[in-house]
DNA sequence: ATATACTGCTTTTTT
DNA sequence: AGCAGTATAT
């Protein structure tokens, strides 16, 4: 539900909060269980405090309870808290959980969200000190890019040489800095288009002051121009917050930070929860300093440690703790659990990607028959591209799945389409909404046609609306196109006189269907236009939970969130990062090699620090399951459709070997020559990319195995060789009338027959007899 | 105005 | 390899 605009009424009538917890004498229910060090992070509500949670220490208890506490004491109201949060999810699932312990008295908590939309509703309030009208639109990513390219092709900047990307990229780290283009530093201005990056991110501000709007970045550096340049703006908001509090406080970034510290300057009730050792978005402006240098910031500030982890069993959070001890930059924890025992951390070397992803799924369907749900099982990846292999697989096998993250549902074309003819409907000199979609669905009115409307409407000094109902008085257009558009132009004013009258959600309905736009995708046979069609629903259905169209437009940029996870029974395929904040009994951690986990790029352009925090990506990993994770790495791997040589990441061995296990079935079931374990390390061999030390065991080349698909062809050397074999020669169950569950492995050839080769896996204890190979050339 | 060929890029992601 | 975005042909 939408905040209301208005501050809420307090509830007058009825028991508050504070009264229950007289009721109920000097110790109020909520602080029932409590560990020690939780209960001090819940009643040290003076002055500020750092709280260091560790993964799984109970943080977000801590936080409600300690939210409910400042409540229930009577030290302020709901509205009076300031508090937090990165993602929406996280404000939502606080919010439901401190309703959980106060009730209904939790919707008067209206200063409960993301940085971002607290700065928006901020913003709203005083845009006109920083030159912006209070509905000012909130961009995209991709209207952002849109319009920083036409600057850049407004200022004869090559495009080509210097993408828009890449200066929005900067700018948002600029913005993420607290840097105006006032105060860009001097260093800063030669990282674009041979020193004009300066120029240009004043030039990117100028346009969109004119077009009433602003980035996510800006969200925050404008909030920083009111408070620094308004005092009694800031003192307004000194007066009404009398309580911060601030979750994942390791993931701000300067601009946040200083953000933060403006409006704590005066009473330092600041309380900010985080962990170091869970920074992983450094390369989006997260400054882990922040969360180091807490202490000298705030001085006098209380640093409570919540070190007693209730998630995993010790043997998941040693081998967690031996591998961010590698870490430098760490303020230091050391978690314990009383959940003694457990299953150590399996370790695995396979083939290549593709035994991984046979593995994984043979031991996810074990897992099920030995009664697990799916839902209690994740697959955490570094990087999307790994998480193909495993939907080929479980499509294969009909193991349920799901995929989290993706594309976001307001960011899918037809979605910003639809929202752009609202915008350009609420607001018609919306320039970037009326390119969007002036000639979407396609309505004869060509590029050409745009260009010269964007020329009149720049030389002019008016918006493209306002240009294009000129044009079409004169004869500048050709007849058809100048139809076109004055059909266009009469649409928008009709929809323009129905959206008074009409329901937003109505009208959003009538403009899709009139527009053609439903009507283009009808006709589309393409497989997505159904999807589509049906996303467009969803949309009109999540209007019409808004009051007004405002709200719904701001939501739409800041908040909606219509991507439900699903709470089927289904494996759940993530990134390593979307992993951050759940748990799972069962965690896999495929494609541990180096260059992949730790990325290589991370290592190039950021060095030790990069590595450092792949290093708490993996820590993150670990620490999300409860009672079994497994990590794996394979021999080869294709990426980006080249087949590579890899060595296990440096990370295996790092975790230490009292609570690791590798894997019994190495040697068949993929974890190939070279990977065995040796001593207290992983493959001592120098070799171990191009060929490996055990004795009688050669290594099928990546070329001849790339070579060998998607076939069932061997690598063959000779009798008494050990050979690689992939499938389906090595061994092949049905399930019904298909064979297709394949496995892959090493044998002995016993004999050559012709095209007839014999196959001994002795580990496994099956032989097979293969028809069809390759020698290796 | 639209179909087709070609080029270059490719981590992580929230708001 | 696969895709998106752009240049070129129809």
């Amino acid at each position: 539900m939408p905040p209301s605009d208005s501050y809420p009424v307090p509830a007058s009538g009825g028991p508050r909060v504070s009264d229950l917890a007289r009721v109920r004498g000097a110790e109020p229910d909520y602080l029932d269980g409590l560990n020690p060090e939780q209960r001090a992070a819940v009643e040290a509500t003076e002055g500020p405090v750092l709280v260091l949670a560790g993964a799984g220490t109970g943080k977000t208890r801590v936080l409600t309870t300690r939210l409910a506490h400042i409540l229930a004491t009577g030290k302020a109201r709901p509205w009076e808290l300031l508090v937090v949060t990165f993602t929406n999810k996280a404000a939502r699932e606080m919010r439901e959980r401190i309703t959980a312990i106060i009730g209904p008295q939790a919707e008067g908590l209206r200063w409960l969200g993301t940085f971002h939309s607290i700065a928006a509703q901020i913003l709203r309030r005083h845009a006109e000190l920083v030159g912006l009208k209070s509905n000012y639109t909130i961009l995209d990513t991709d209207d952002q890019e849109r319009l920083l390219k036409q600057v850049l092709e407004a200022e004869n900047v090559d495009a080509k040489r210097w993408p828009p990307k890449a200066l929005a990229g900067l700018i948002d780290h600029w913005k993420n800095r607290g840097w105006t283009p006032d105060r860009l530093p001097a260093s800063e201005n030669a990282q674009f288009a041979n020193g004009r990056g300066q120029a240009l991110y004043r030039l990117y501000q100028e346009r969109l002051r004119i077009l009433n709007a602003c980035d996510f970045g800006d969200l925050l550096l404008h909030n920083l121009t009111i408070f620094t340049s308004s005092p009694d703006v800031l003192a307004e908001y000194h007066d009404r917050f009398r309580y911060l509090l601030v979750d994942e406080y390791q993931d701000t970034n300067v601009a946040q930070y200083l953000w933060l510290r403006l409006l704590a300057q005066k009473r330092q009730n600041v309380c900010c929860v985080g962990d170091d050792d869970q920074s992983i978005y450094g390369w989006r402006g997260a400054e882990v300093d922040n969360i180091l240098r807490f202490e000298r910031d705030f001085p006098g500030a209380k640093v409570i440690r919540l070190e007693r982890n209730y998630r995993s069993t010790s043997h998941i959070l040693a081998a967690a703790s031996g591998l961010i001890a590698s870490n430098k930059s760490r303020l230091g924890k050391t978690l314990w659990t009383e959940a003694e025992g457990g299953e150590k951390v399996i370790v695995r070397g396979v083939w290549d990607g593709e035994a991984e992803s046979r593995l994984i799924a043979d031991e996810i369907e074990r897992a099920k028959k030995a009664g697990r749900r799916y839902r209690d099982m994740a697959i955490l990846v570094r990087a999307s591209f790994q998480m193909r292999a495993f939907e080929d697989r479980f499509i294969l096998l009909q193991i349920p799945y799901v995929v989290i993250g993706g594309p976001r549902f307001f960011e899918r074309a037809e979605i910003r389409d639809a929202v752009a003819y609202l915008r350009l409907i609420y607001s018609p000199d919306d320039d970037l909404a009326f390119e969007r979609i002036v000639n979407t669905p396609k309505r004869g009115i060509g590029e050409t046609t745009v260009q010269k409307l964007l020329q009149v409407a720049r030389v002019n000094g008016v918006s493209g609306s306002t240009a294009a109902r000129e044009i079409v008085r004169t004869d500048e257009l050709a007849a058809r196109t100048r139809t076109s558009l004055s059909n266009f132009l009469r649409d928008l004013d009709r929809w323009r006189a129905e959206a008074g009258r009409l329901h937003h959600a109505r009208l959003m309905e009538t403009v899709l269907e009139e527009s053609g736009y439903t009507d283009a995708l009808r006709l589309d046979r393409s497989p997505q236009a159904q999807t589509r069609l049906e996303n467009l629903k969803e949309l009109v259905g999540a209007m019409s939970q808004y009051e007004t169209l405002e709200a719904f437009l701001e939501h739409v940029a800041l908040v909606l969130d219509l991507d439900r996870e699903s709470g089927d029974d289904r494996v759940q395929i993530m990134t390593l990062h979307q992993a951050k904040g759940l748990e799972f009994p069962l965690v896999f951690l495929p494609g541990w090699e180096e260059g992949v986990f730790p990325s290589q790029r991370s290592i190039d352009e950021t060095g030790e620090k990069g590595l450092e925090e792949e290093r708490r990506l993996a820590y993150v990993g670990l620490t999300r399951a409860r009672e079994e994770a497994r990590v794996s790495f394979a021999a080869n791997r294709q990426v980006y459709g080249r087949w590579t040589s890899q060595m296990p990441s440096r990370f295996v061995d790092e975790l230490p070997l009292a609570n690791v296990e590798a894997s019994s079935e190495t040697g068949y079931y993929g974890g190939g020559p070279g990977m065995q374990q040796h001593g207290s390390r992983w493959d001592e061999s120098p070799s171990f990319g191009a060929g490996y030390s055990s004795p009688g065991w050669r290594r099928a080349q990546a070329s001849n195995y790339k070579g060998s698909h998607p076939g069932r062809q061997q690598v063959i050397e000779g009798e008494g060789r050990l050979v690689a074999v992939s499938e389906p020669a090595a061994s092949a169950y049905s399930r019904g009338d298909r064979v297709f569950h394949v496995k892959f492995g090493y044998g002995q050839v016993t004999a050559i027959e012709g095209n007839k080769l014999t196959v001994n896996f002795e580990k496994a204890g099956e032989k097979k007899v293969i028809d069809s190979f390759v020698e290796k050339a």
